[in-house]
DNA sequence: TCAATTTTTCAAACCGCTTTGGATAGCGCG
DNA sequence: CGCGCTATCCAAAGCGGTTTGAAAAATTGA
């Protein structure tokens, strides 16, 4: 396929060794004679083949993401893209590769096993932690510098993540709205089973402790973030007999659900009803063209993946560091859809 | 890291060489040893070292995936994590990793350039074809296996691809509007510089052409796919003197934009006004739960992932079988969106 | 000028696996 | 008994790089 070193060398004339030195910037080689490998290898389109490089360093320069696909929802989390393009960038810059594996959550623990033990990456990203993972004890187990995206409430040993701080980002729009003066708040949550649904739901109860509000069952959903279940969700709790004036949203997706379901209950959203959500800030759904059409809880899921990555990079490259978090706050924007309770 | 053929070939008291061709399968090795060397592995949990295989073999038992991001846009196609689901479903299965580089696209060429010369996969999968897509002459010139999902209509020399039937797509959609009386149909498409929105376009054209229509100017809309520009595009086209009673959107996304700022204008969808939306079958998209919102051209992205993964393995095992291509069909699936014409 | 350094270069071993080209042993058979 | 086969196994040479240890060349100091 392309130039092998030997070939390079002998065509200047030195040894492997020498041109090797002389491309990796070692001191022991002429200045002259540096220049002069560098231009052949310019000019030859020499890059290192890096099997055979990863193999004699024992470096793999590529980092894991295992992305799990349940089984039971077969759903690809729309935050994904967007997370990957952050950190792609930072492991091009850097000259990392990135090795993708698409597992089914059921054969997760074999994938981590297996591609560690094939030596193919130096390090991995935990994506979508549940509650209690057992991914991350694994990992611990098998000893290969990983960052979590996101935190898993069950597990006690210490371990690296990035997260957004959920609870808080959720306590504070719940007090917004209170402020607004609504006491009726629905939260529209993701799945509850995942570790950051269950912090927005606690910052939600937080709040509500604090205005001395008993939560209301009845108020609070969980489901898979689409939607059509935004819509759902809006419409049978608009017709509670004693239906919310404000509404949560776990993502912007839900947010176009709810909206939804107020306009066709004939409500105005921001005036009749109150909706803020949490936005991800995802390229492709973007709230608003100038004004934000959310009142929304912000944070770039690509900003976020761009740090992960920089973090994981820099336990690859000193993993006796010891673990390493970054908790992102987030900002309250706001938007269209809310205003003040009205009687 | 893990166990080398070597240490569990002397704790076997056998050569590599056997060992190797025991668990390779080979048919030169005795039953009885073979089953001794496959219960040491089990146990040893062994796995061979990826890139020391790779080396020996020549091959990397892995496919490249590009990813541009439009440095002008920095949108991430939404359709982008289906898609890879799809295929790292397909991969995973075979035994190949799937290596991912996000690249802005102006750094394209050198990125299929490296990735080739440093040999670290074994076929390429280009993403968002344009039109006349340098990067197709590119890797044929390059001469690694390669598969396109779309294709590139300026392009002449054969390559292989798998595409939906865009054109055809969007003419049975338009037709359809046209047999319910529908004569001023507007068209929400995506970029026009992307293949796959230029075909949908033809198609459109070609309905209306066929019906004697004279296309308007003023009903064709262009632009990345978000709420917000489906919003807007809907809210200034039924300002016109002569409004559209028709929408064709190009994504599920666009037509929730539509459908807001119908309500917005006090429309009724698929009474006042007709909708029909492609539909990548998202999985966090789905067109409803039980009946369809909108009537729409559906076609899983993700099975694409697959077929096109399939197609691509099958092209790195044997390269010489020339360019292999694959036309989906759409199905044009009725929802709640659609309706006669009202005068 | 010549020994002692310092620069600069190279040969060879190695990373962990596959694969070629024997070697060895067991077997049937004339 | 000895020859030719087949069934099993192995030593060694790669794959394309890096790195160690030593040699050759250039420079220095007395």
């Amino acid at each position: 396929m392309g130039v092998t070193l030997k070939e390079l060398a002998s065509g200047l004339g030195l040894s492997p060794t020498t041109v090797s030195r002389a491309l990796n910037g070692y001191p022991e080689v002429n200045q002259a004679t540096r220049q002069r490998v560098l231009d052949a290898a310019r000019t030859a389109n020499y890059h290192p083949n890096t099997r055979a490089k990863s193999l004699a360093t024992g470096q793999s320069r590529a980092i894991g993401h295992i992305i799990p696909i349940s089984t039971s929802h077969e759903i690809v989390n729309p935050v994904f893209a967007d997370f990957i393009a952050g950190a792609g960038e930072v492991y091009s810059r850097a000259g990392y590769d990135m090795v993708l594996s698409v597992v089914p959550d059921d054969e997760e623990e074999n994938a981590y096993r297996n591609i560690v033990a094939r030596g193919s990456v130096d390090g991995l990203l935990v994506h979508g932690p549940r509650l209690h993972d057992d991914r991350i004890t694994l990992l611990q187990d098998l000893g290969l510098p990983f960052m979590v995206h996101g935190r898993s409430s069950g597990v006690q040993t210490p371990y690296s993540w990035l997260d957004i701080n959920n609870r808080r980002s959720f306590r504070r729009a719940t007090e917004f709205l209170l402020e607004l003066g609504h006491t009726r708040i629905a939260l529209v949550n993701g799945l509850e089973s995942m570790d950051f649904a269950l912090r927005r739901r606690t910052g939600y109860l937080d709040a509500l402790a604090v205005a001395g509000i008993v939560p209301c069952p009845d108020l609070m959903r969980s489901a898979e973030m689409t939607e059509p279940y935004g819509h759902q969700a809006g419409r049978e709790l608009l017709r509670l007999p004693d239906p919310p004036t404000a509404f949560l949203a776990s993502s912007m997706i839900v947010a176009y659900g709810l909206r939804r379901a107020l306009t066709d209950a004939g409500l105005k959203l921001g005036r009749d009803v109150s909706v803020v959500t949490h936005d991800d800030d995802l390229s492709y759904m973007p709230n608003g063209l100038e004004v934000p059409q959310f009142t929304a809880t912000c944070s770039s899921v690509r900003a976020a993946g761009r740090k992960t990555a920089d973090m994981l990079l820099s336990l690859v490259r000193d993993p006796d560091q010891g673990p390493i978090t970054h908790l992102m706050e987030t900002r309250l924007v706001l938007g269209d859809s809310t205003g003040r309770h009205r009687t």
